[in-house]
DNA sequence: TTGCTTGCAAAGGGTTTGCATAGGA
DNA sequence: TCCTATGCAAACCCTTTGCAAGCAA
C-alpha cells in the first residue's frame, strides 16, 4: 500500500475532511455518508469508505477500531476513546501517551511488543442518568 | 438479556466447551465450528455462533473484540491478549489486572469510567523471525 | 490530456435469525 | 411431556471491489 501518493483533492474528499472536522461524534462511515450527503446529494457510500481508508493512511484522520463498528476520528492527536456500554456512543479521553507501560507486557510474553490499543468503558453522561432513575 | 437462565447441556454446548478449553489459540467461531464437527459431523456454524454468546454471556467463556473477527477464550481469568499485526494470531499477556489506571481516565471525562478494553500490538515470535530476514 | 476518482451495483466476509424438528430435564 | 436447542438456509450488516464515466491537475 503505497501511503506516499498524493491525493487529488477533489470536492468528495473536501467535504469528508470538513464534515469530520466539524463533529466530536467519532462518527461510522454510513454516519458520515449522511453528513456529507447532505451538501453533496450524488455522493456514494463506496467514496465514503474508500476515501476514510485513503485518509488514515495518510494520517489525516484517525481510524478507530471500536467493538465491530469502524469510528473515524477527524482528530489526529494522541488520545484515548471511552465507549458507553448502554448507548454505544464515543467520547474522547485525553491524557498523557503514557497511560499503559508496554514494558511490563513485553516482560511476559514472546511477541515483540510494538504497541496498544486501550479503549475505556463506561457510561455516557445521558445514560448514566437514565441507569440511576 | 436474561444472562441467568440456565443452560440445558446439550452433546454441543459441552463440545464447544471442551474444544474451547484444549486449546490457546483463541480461536473465531469458524475456526471453533471446525474443530467441533470432527467430533459431531451434525453440528452448525449456527449453533456454534449462538453458544458462543450464549456462553460469554455467563462468564463461562470470553469474548475477544480484536480488529474485525471475533475470538473466543475457555480461560476466563483476567488477562491481556497480544496481536500479530503481521499474521494477526493472539497471545496471552497474563500480567496484574491493573495495568491501566482508571482514575486517571475518570478525571478527564464525564463519562462514568466502569472498565477498559486493552490489547497489545507487535510482532509474534514466527513473524519477528521472518521480519529479520 | 492523463490517470486518479467517482457512482453504481454486485460481491464478500462475518454473524444473526426464522422456522420446523430434535432432544434435554 | 414441555420447552429449550438444533440444523438449515436465508437474511443482515458492514465493507470492499469491478467497471465505465467523470474530473482534478
Amino acid at each position: 500500500v503505497d501511503r506516499e501518493r498524493p491525493l487529488r483533492m477533489t470536492r468528495q474528499r473536501r467535504l469528508i475532511l470538513e464534515e469530520l472536522g466539524k463533529v466530536t461524534t467519532h462518527p461510522t462511515a454510513p454516519e458520515l455518508y449522511n453528513l456529507v450527503r447532505r451538501r453533496l446529494n450524488r455522493v456514494s457510500l463506496g467514496t465514503i469508505y474508500r476515501n476514510l481508508q485513503l485518509l488514515a493512511d495518510r494520517g489525516m484522520i484517525q481510524r478507530i477500531e471500536t467493538g465491530g463498528v469502524r469510528r473515524f476520528d477527524g482528530n489526529v492527536e494522541q488520545h484515548y476513546h471511552i465507549r458507553c456500554e448502554r448507548c454505544g456512543c464515543l467520547g474522547d479521553v485525553h491524557v498523557g501517551p503514557s497511560l499503559v507501560d508496554e514494558k511490563t507486557a513485553a516482560a511476559v510474553t514472546d511477541f515483540d511488543v510494538r504497541g496498544h490499543h486501550l479503549e475505556f468503558l463506561g457510561l455516557c453522561p445521558e445514560c448514566a442518568k437514565k441507569e440511576s432513575a
